[in-house]
DNA sequence: AAAATCATGAAGAAAGGGCATCAGGTTACT
DNA sequence: AGTAACCTGATGCCCTTTCTTCATGATTTT
């Protein structure tokens, strides 16, 4: 199959029996150029169709105006989200954007890099796989000077620009708002211990924990692998424990879902046996029944400033040393946590 | 914020005292070059840090090994699923894509179409926005013989490869089934009437009616405008409806998850007082309660089939004539339809 | 008043950006 | 001399941009 031919400013010219340049000067709107000549280019210029080739104007002036998104995956609808705000605000500023999902794995996400790399996007928007656990692809892109900034899943160390959830905070929020639902035995049931979110809502849950006087028991702090069978099994130790706990928070909301769904399958009822909160507000959360505690983070609003901190970066309109955007949370409490003692 | 250096063919030319053409050759593994300088060359390129310029390669060949993609809103799990499906398969086969998103906007959508062939994409990949009426930016497309296919929100006339879903099949395959658990008036709820879809589902729900003899009722068939506020205007409005329906087979899932909420907040009972079903089998609708009975549509799968069979059309490994492709949709019947009379 | 100079406006020529490739050109060997 | 084997130069892809050229009419000089 091949493409039909695309109009370029040579023929133009030859039609009009002037020079590519003037051409070229009419279409960028030159005030050294007769208007008359102008006129008559523009108006063969939209007759014959002509859209000019970005790639040879990319080339030439080495801007591709084209930005590269890579994130976990696109399926994930706090992701889709993000990509949404980026997108509309990329192009908004006239920027394009290529995305690839790295599927969670470290060898796509660095595939992924080299391939929009060598497609010359003009600078990066990162948030990091599940997997990745060494960073130099990071280094290399810095060392490299080609922009990026990252954001929700990061690598707290390298200096570039990052863009976070006040994650600490979220689950801050959500421990405190168990606590005063009267819970005290309250277990975190937490992804892979390495991942950055891991780490920061832990903090928060601690936190929460130490200001009503409880101490950390590492009984209380379950790992999931993130599947379904992994959240399943945390579900059925949470039952065998001793003491019972009274609460459960989540680290995201798919394992709450998880839990939820196999407690229901065994007669357990939430929030009367225990309460339990999520992470992230996905839209499953608020249909579930019991629908689900948990933080609401606005995904859209994140690609959107990561983005638009970024185009400030690109177009000087904002200093080159990397800043720290954090976007706070708001706890939505649902019925899940309604616990009445 | 500038970018920093790339290494080019000339200067690992000079580096090496060639020319760059022998550069080219050897790094393309060229039989007339020896294997010695083309050791020394391949090694030299590897230790500068040589990626090849994609831009430069593309204008030179005239092909940009990318695609793109428009999609009504990423942030629909369905539309996710196919562009991740059109991801993996294209990364699969050596190309990249790109992505954007007509917000359900005429406009944009052609907007997008313009800024995608100036990226001289290879071809294209469009699912059509709800207000896309008409199809000029398509036929333009046509005659410039830019290649492309529609998938699942398609234009029927136009003569280029469509996949789509066989939605009056399963339209037919939710209303039997309801027919089965015995309710004989069932609503229909329709998005707007020239939707594609809307047409085909009405479609096949009308003939599993004529199939149980039950002539088609103007009545019955609600119209619907997608927002929240129109999918409870409908609940509202089916509860007003004399004879009181049985049934409630909607166009697509959020509505039905719509009308679900609005009911139980009325304390209205689902399967009991009505049997309702949707379509697509989005993630929300297993975890509502009851369980959403519904027709699964799977994205990936078509975001596959769609990229491979316009691969096979662009590397000539498939005939340029255009095919339909329909994939069969799945009844995942669950317990809002399992009315007990 | 005629000639020389200059300023200005308008358009062309050409280079350059990185790569691929056709058509030649050097060697070294038979 | 003929022929491989190996390498180079030049050209083109499409566009931007700098440097030049060429008029034209205005200003200055003689």
């Amino acid at each position: 199959m091949k493409k039909g031919h695309q109009v370029t400013m040579k023929e133009i010219a030859k039609k009009l029996g002037v020079s590519v340049s003037t051409i070229s000067r009419a279409l960028k709107d030159s005030p050294e150029l007769h208007p008359e000549t102008k006129r008559k280019i523009v108006e063969m210029a939209k007759e014959m169709n002509y859209q000019p080739n970005l790639l040879a104007q990319s080339l030439r002036i080495s801007r591709t105006k084209t930005l590269g998104v890579i994130v976990p995956e696109i399926t994930s609808h706090f992701f889709a989200s993000c990509i949404s705000g980026i997108q509309d605000h990329a192009n908004k500023r006239g920027y394009n954007v290529m995305i690839c999902q790295s599927n969670e794995s470290i060898d796509q996400e660095i595939a992924n890099i080299k391939t929009l790399v060598a497609s010359q996007v003009d600078a990066l928007l990162i948030s990091l796989s599940r997997e990745t656990n060494h960073y130099e692809h990071l280094y290399e892109l810095y060392s490299r000077e080609i922009p990026f900034v990252l954001f929700d899943r990061v690598h707290e160390e390298i200096p570039v620009s990052k863009v976070t959830f006040n994650d600490a905070g979220g689950a801050y929020q959500v421990t405190h708002h168990l606590l005063e639902m009267g819970c005290r035995n309250i277990v975190y049931v937490s992804g892979p211990e390495d991942l950055y979110i891991s780490k920061k809502r832990k903090e928060g849950y601690l936190k929460a924990l130490t200001e009503y006087g409880i101490k950390e028991n590492p009984e209380f702090i379950k790992i999931s692998d993130l599947t379904e069978d992994g959240n399943i099994r945390v579900a059925q130790e949470i039952l065998q424990m001793n003491p019972k706990p009274d609460a459960v928070f989540c680290m995201i909301d798919p394992v709450a879902v998880d839990v939820l769904t196999y407690w229901k399958s065994k007669g357990i009822k939430v929030p009367e046996e225990f309460a339990l909160a999520g992470f992230t507000n996905n839209p499953t959360s608020a249909v579930v029944e019991p629908p689900l505690t948990t933080v609401s983070q606005p995904g859209y609003e994140m690609g959107k400033l990561a983005v638009s901190h970024l185009l400030d970066q690109l177009d000087g309109l904002a200093s080159d040393d990397p800043i720290s955007i954090v976007l706070d949370t708001t706890l939505v409490p649902r019925k899940s946590s309604q616990k009445t003692i």
